[in-house]
DNA sequence: TATTTTTTTTAAATCGTTCTCAAATAGTCA
DNA sequence: TGACTATTTGAGAACGATTTAAAAAAAATA
């Protein structure tokens, strides 16, 4: 019943023509004649050929495969992001290996040497929180796998990215807050080896300072992204002499968590203490009680321009390869 | 800079032994003497070989990668399910390729092909709201691509399927209800073609009958998990003379969908109209207002499940087949 | 018709492995 | 020591495509 692997050598066969001639003729090669490429179709249609994806990456060395590391696809931000990838690397007749490293340190390096086994083309990341160094993915680079960085981006590194304008973000949603008469303001950021946290924190301060608000130590606090890290850091908050009024949020995980946490010790979110935050999921639309406002980052468009770059880097010929490239991508603070 | 690929070629000539040794030891073959192979490991670690997959594939026609169909990454219970197919997959040193078909029909044909040309060992899906027919996935069987379905299993065939004892969850659900006094029951089901509408349906009804409850023919909706979709026919329950005092609803998501239409028309969920429903994903927990109870599907286990099968069955000799298995997991309904 | 040029086609090497079959080496026993 | 077996290694043909260099066929020119 099984249907044996059509190969050019049996349509050449049945043809009486070689097997040169069938390759280049189903390449469309301009030194075969007309007559000769139609038949060639047709034969090839009717046996149902599929060309063995195998034989041509051998010679060829060229997978048409790209891996995609990120921390986790149950979070929204990165299934659309996924999906944005998707859809420009279908398009392109590449295909998509995906791989969650969880936030651990331990999957993504597990997941980078997969990818350098199964010769992947190109590698579009986004960091875990554990990660601190770059030296993984220099392993990538010896052996010439390019690779592009969405929102989730290291730290001191030329590396091609995308992302979006934190900084910028954090300083509106700052001003939002300070607009509504909120002076004493929290951060709840991310994991110090991410450079959005370090984006984000500089948004925080320089808005802080230029609208002459309360400038507090203890209310920059990070968190390692879990949940009994962060409610400890909000436990931390509250329990202060003079608690902050509000807290910008890593992303609208953190601040699920952190308001849950609130509940809990019997202060209700958004009335005794507001919250601001980062990703604006969809998830937040179906709450009674969202955060006042959270930044929406646009992750399918983030996925789609990683997407591009990594296909204009792959295809660069060798002797001209493009200089690191870095892409910020508007946010917008979405009011809720 | 760019390292150059090592072969076992290279690592041949770096001991002066053949080929076929080198790969042969690779192999931890019985017939390769214990020094030679200890000396191929040795120059092969220090060389940094990594073995070519494609010419590999080539040789043996088994790519160690397998495809994965399923609606949305973004709903929690499928992203859940991935992280269980992988898990169990990347121990064995197989790959995963995911392919989204967003609900549509062309997508998962589309995902299929792809997976037809790229050779995978097997696939595991979870068929689109609307996909009726089955032809699509024998032309994978025509070229003897094993596959299994979860949760989403086609009707009418005989295939592998892993799924969620339904029948026996929704007859719960309806108990749960009667238990608390509820008497007129309604179902949001899913779309017609999904075995596990038809399961949910009997379910409902078998219980229905046993408790003595009513049986009003248009208590029973069919939406097609569309947002627009689903309001409609929740609308049309509204709309009744004797609209119902609960709802059974597919899953979460369409659960949130007809809770929000309800307060959008001044009606309180869960007060004036109760909900139970199917996935208890982990975000109900942030509502202030989730459905009465979810029933708990165990995604991850069902891709692990699902993934342990499909390997079995590659695994399979040829003479021997395994018949079609019908796995089925346990579900429990949790009280929120 | 003979020669040159252009257009098509083909033979054969190659990519990096695996694996069959045969050869070489080492070990055993009379 | 020589014959025989057991153990270990090697040569070389696959796998299914691409591609270089060369041959064959067709067309153009003299």
């Amino acid at each position: 019943m099984q249907k044996s692997q059509v190969t050019i050598k049996q349509i050449a066969q049945e043809l009486g023509v070689s097997i040169s001639t069938v390759s280049r003729a189903l390449q469309n090669h301009p030194r075969i004649g007309l007559r000769t490429k139609e038949q060639v179709f047709a034969v090839a249609k009717k046996l149902n050929y599929v060309p063995n994806p195998a034989a041509i990456l051998l010679k060829k060395n060229r997978t048409s495969t790209i891996g995609v590391v990120l921390p986790q696809l149950a979070e929204e931000f990165f299934s659309q992001a996924i999906t944005g990838i998707e859809d420009v690397i279908s398009e392109k007749g590449y295909n998509v290996v995906i791989s969650q490293s969880r936030d651990s340190l331990e999957r993504e390096n597990r997941a980078i040497k997969s990818f350098i086994s199964s010769r992947v083309d190109g590698v579009i990341a986004s960091i875990s929180a554990e990660t601190t160094q770059y030296y993984q993915f220099r392993e990538l680079e010896n052996y010439g796998v390019p690779i592009v960085f969405f929102d989730r981006v290291p730290k001191d590194v030329r590396v091609n990215k995308v992302r979006g304008n934190i900084v910028e973000a954090a300083f509106e949603s700052i001003a939002f807050l300070e607009a509504r008469g909120v002076r004493r303001i929290a951060i709840l950021n991310g994991p110090a080896s991410l450079e959005i946290c370090d984006e984000r924190l500089m948004g925080y301060w320089n808005a802080l300072k230029q609208l002459g608000l309360p400038v507090v130590q203890q209310y920059i606090k990070s968190t390692d992204l879990s949940r009994e890290d962060t409610c400890k850091k909000m436990d931390e908050l509250l329990a202060m002499k003079e608690p902050p009024e509000a807290v910008l949020c890593f992303n609208d995980y953190v601040a699920l968590y952190a308001m849950q946490q609130c509940k809990h010790r019997g202060i209700v979110p958004n009335k005794d203490i507001s919250f601001v935050s980062f990703a604006n999921l969809p998830i937040t639309a179906y709450l009674d009680n969202p955060p006042l406002a959270s930044v929406e980052q646009f992750a399918y468009q983030m996925g789609e321009k990683a997407a591009q770059l990594l296909l204009q880097i792959i295809d660069a010929p060798d002797d001209a390869p493009l200089e690191p490239q870095d892409i910020v991508i508007d946010t917008k603070l979405i009011v809720h």
